[in-house]
DNA sequence: TAAAAGTTCGAAAACGATTTAGTATTCAAT
DNA sequence: ATTGAATACTAAATCGTTTTCGAACTTTTA
């Protein structure tokens, strides 16, 4: 309720010595300075970051774009973990953050996505999580607003990008050598992410001097157990079956593991799997999962620190993409191949 | 970049005119109004909501609190469901949503809940999933911000409450149902929610006329497996067996069957279990989760229509506190117990 | 035809801060 | 004594809106 008039007046000075006693400038005695300060404590003032906002043209606050259409980031573990951490660092660097939308009407019309963020003045924006191919977020991406993205890189921008290569890379390593030669790969739909674990996989397995089956390639999507189930149950009517299959991600494993119990056999005895995520899930569950834990807490840490360094420093920061490694989890299951 | 100036110049009209045109006010006349917004469209107007919420002292902002010290809300499924869709519905109604936090410092000291909505203007604010018992969290209850909170009911505030005392009594009538007559239950720590779910579990089984034993009633945590291992090992070390354990959620209930298949004996053949929120994973695993489903959508729908009801009406609303039916998911995880 | 009423618009203050360009005052140096 | 610099403060403009009050003009009514 106290705003920097009362103080002003309760200090017999004027608004604009309170305000710069606030913000600590040089030309402020620090007799005044202290005097300042104690009133305002005493009035219980904090600045109004509206009446701020409208004259410096900075907001402290932070747009995300978490969402699919389909299916909100919010429930998806890997993406709630990611924008967990973000939310995190910003705090800790002064940001709010708000969600991003285009539900929003003004009069009649709604908002795109690059106008929700201009409507709400953000000083950057953060994006996961979405069809980046959609018109509206190339739009956002094409505007002047700092952007940094989560698992997508664009020209002249930075982007923090989950390993996929590297890590899909250390997985099918290390299932090569429980002595799997037979490996499938469940991959999820079309994306950045799904062709760099596509490429990597069968890159590797040439690497290791094994041909890749078109057979073992099969489409599912991303966090369906039921898609995911189907695609599983289509490899094990192979006349050759795999020996491991790679599931889409952790979660989306559940359907898989169910299509292979549906049938008798047993995991990890009869036939391996792996996933992909590491969330908590797959430590709890039996057999624990063998799976590629993506560090979504440096991910997170990493995107607001760079967006942020960008919002205040536009000139000097420089683009990256950055990659940040994960990390194998060796569950139980994938098991050495007994011949 | 266009401001309510640029188009009063181009239109050859008042700031003033411009904005009542925008805002549709009556004493505008229909031509000018079209002209006005015909201009605005071709700058790409959209008002600048800072402005607006300085003059206004609306923001269409509202806080969220979604978040405990121990464990983000976000990376709890059933909470991270109920913010999804408290999201969708303020975002029809024109509101965005930006996280509460007291990580934001301004000068030196930190702000409390209170603090930082007051800073930031919110309209209103919404609490879940914290530990309502927190000083700053009753500073905040107790200012003059428009309140609901999400399973948890003050005095004078609305509130949205899953319906604990009749989930818990369909839950255990069910499993009554089916023959047991031994039925254990591993709560969660102490908090409102928890008192309900005892008590219910408690004078379902004496309505029942069955006689609630002490030691089968075990303390454990909301969605740690850990600790609910614990606790489940200890009822099968009792040397009266328990036939059916209800878990504290279906999270920790993983824990649980870790316990149980770690003795050998099989779910739901020698023992059932019962979980309690009805998250998507329960319909995954095997055997699938019986369950009391939540209804997290209409929790967070109905948390976002009355708040901004009170924001908007805020002498007509009265206060209430809502209770959302539960819905009983009948899984593979209890069955008829045989004698 | 004059007064009253209705219609359409604009001037200006306000919201709560920041910031520029200055005004006093003091003090040291020439 | 005059100049120059350094210090400590303030007046006023500004950010982009909203809103009150009144002005100007037109139309209706008596």
């Amino acid at each position: 309720m106290a705003n920097i008039k009362e103080i002003a007046e309760k200090c017999g000075l004027s608004v604009s010595t309170v305000s710069k006693a606030l913000n600590s400038y040089s030309d402020i005695s620090s007799a005044t300075k202290d005097r300042v300060f104690k009133t305002a404590r005493e009035c219980g003032y904090f600045p109004n970051s509206i009446a701020r906002a409208l004259k410096t043209n900075r907001t402290n606050n932070i747009g995300v774009l978490f969402s699919d259409e389909a299916q909100s980031g919010l429930k998806q573990n890997y993406f709630a973990a990611v924008l967990d951490s973000f939310k995190v660092e910003a705090e800790a660097h002064d940001y709010d953050i708000t969600f991003i939308n285009h539900n929003i009407t003004i009069g009649n019309h709604p908002m795109s996505y690059l106008e929700h963020c201009r409507y709400r003045n953000f000083d950057g924006v953060c994006i996961a999580c979405v069809d980046f191919q959609q018109p509206e977020v190339l739009e956002l991406v094409n505007s002047s607003f700092p952007v940094v993205t989560i698992d997508h890189v664009f020209d002249n921008h930075t982007s923090i990008n989950s390993a996929n290569v590297e890590g899909m890379r250390e997985l099918v390593q290390y299932i090569f050598s429980l002595g799997h030669r037979k490996i499938a790969y469940v991959h999820g739909q079309k994306s950045a992410v799904s062709e760099q674990r596509i490429t990597s996989f069968c890159k590797t397995l040439l690497n290791l001097g094994i041909k890749v089956r078109p057979e073992y390639l099969v489409l599912s999507a991303y966090h369906d157990p039921g898609s995911t189930r189907k695609a599983v149950e289509q490899l094990l009517a192979l006349p050759d079956r795999p020996t491991c299959i790679v599931m889409p991600d952790d979660y989306a494993a559940l359907g898989g593991i169910e299509a292979i119990e549906a049938v008798g056999i047993r995991i990890p005895e009869d036939i391996s799997i792996a996933g992909y995520d590491g969330i908590s899930l797959t430590q709890v569950i039996r057999p624990k999962l063998t799976t590629l834990e993506q560090d979504t807490d440096r991910m997170g840490r990493e995107a607001a620190r760079r967006l942020i360094e960008q919002i205040e420093n536009p000139l000097t920061t420089i683009v990256e993409n950055i990659t940040v490694p994960g990390r194998l989890l060796q569950g139980q299951s994938v098991a050495q191949l007994r011949t």
